[in-house]
DNA sequence: ACGGAACCGTACCGTACGGTACTCTATTGC
DNA sequence: GCAATAGAGTACCGTACGGTACGGTTCCGT
């Protein structure tokens, strides 16, 4: 796993033309508003106002335009990563909280809902990319910020644990449960499952009663504790 | 929404005939081998020795016939619920652990990845029954015994929660973390998370931490305890 | 022994999709 | 002003799949 030098380099970002990110997004549309079987290239070539030839000329194969896909919106919902260590235990949970927050907003995404709905259903074929693509650019990438973000708590001695992918699971799941395979199934959240502010405070301060040291026990931004 | 109505239904199980039957079994098996791709009506009907307007006459739609497959593979894969009271602590303990470990091993099973890979790649589709079975047959029956456990946990002083629905979906965070989205995006879980009994115990003993009482403290079958 | 039902195997049909080729237009570089 | 390139629009091809129809065979009831 050569994934130093491949992090190192700045792209596996393909910057696209502006009229191949046009068709990317309108591809996404697509996809979202119709899912797989509204993905054809002729359906792709007339949303976007080109030809087949055109698409097949840019992107190469179809898996290739999908693979596309998935690298053009990981690329676009890539966040801030707010290098700057977090300034003290209050500024920390909080730095959790907006983790949790913005894990559960794009998990529900429409674009992400619908790619990884794509990805998954063509993870059995064996010469699909797509999977590990998502893997890759999409969880990953979310697992590095939460990694960082671990990491400096734990320096910080606000944290405390020795695996840091065990805290990492035990973080998401308990920020995630099953929320995102319900969605991919078809479920729509229901009202509670809504408030993703409340359920990413929750969570953390579960993550807290687990991994944390006694110091961030009065809760800065906790409203609620004690819910059992 | 008639579900009490539908629930009182003790079928819901379509009891199939053996012929039937034989044949969900090899549509299951070429779904697990080769994926949606390979499910075909034709490619069913071949691996099946039957015709395909047999097919057509026994399940109908090949919607259908997908639908009477998770059916099938759910009914199949119903565990026993062991309706008796947990004996005292350290049974409860057992039994948490019991299911954490099941639930890792259900998840991660060929057939139901297949079956879950399948009906997510349709759940765009408006039309598609299956992701809503799948949640019905699969995740909610998971879920029953889940609760079932908990509230004679709590009923017994095991456990301490107002809200049961947050405290399965912490359980079964805490358990499943991201691991299931992974594989159904085709990653191989790596050595370490193969342990499923040691997952499943450490899982359960964070669970402990957030929701149980003073009362198990004494982890009975706790090898590993403290492990941040 | 006979008639019929069930059913397998296969052929067939319509459609839809991925991919390619071709024509015609517009923009660009010289 | 003029080739040349890019690209839109469309037609086309091969294939694959869902679904149906049909001939042949086996098995059951009478």
């Amino acid at each position: 796993m050569s994934d130093a030098l491949v992090q190192d380099r700045v792209s596996d970002a393909p910057d696209y033309t502006p009229r191949q990110s046009a068709v990317l997004e309108e591809a996404l549309r697509l996809l979202v508003e119709g899912g797989d079987r509204a993905l054809t290239t002729a359906a792709i070539a007339r949303a976007a106002n080109c030809s087949k030839e055109s698409l097949y000329k840019w992107f190469g194969d179809r898996d290739d335009l999908l693979a596309a896909m998935v690298s053009w919106q990981a690329a676009k919902v890539r966040v801030r990563t707010s290098s700057d260590m977090p300034a003290d235990g209050a500024d920390f949970r909080q730095r959790l909280e907006e983790f949790a927050s913005d894990l559960l907003t794009v998990l529900s995404g429409d674009v992400s809902l619908a790619l990884n709905r794509l990805a998954i259903g063509q993870a059995s074929r064996d010469d699909s990319r797509l999977g590990g693509l998502v893997l890759k650019r999409g969880r990953d990438a979310i697992r590095q910020r939460a990694s960082t973000l671990l990491r400096s708590g734990l320096d910080m001695g606000h944290l405390q644990f020795t695996d840091i992918d065990r805290a990492y699971r035990a973080l998401y799941g308990l920020v995630v449960g099953d929320l995102h395979v319900r969605m991919l199934l078809g479920d729509e959240p229901a009202g509670a499952d809504r408030d993703f502010r409340g359920q990413a405070q929750r969570a953390i301060t579960q993550f807290f009663r687990l991994y944390g040291t006694a110091d961030p026990e009065g809760e800065p931004s906790g409203k609620n504790h004690n819910q059992h």
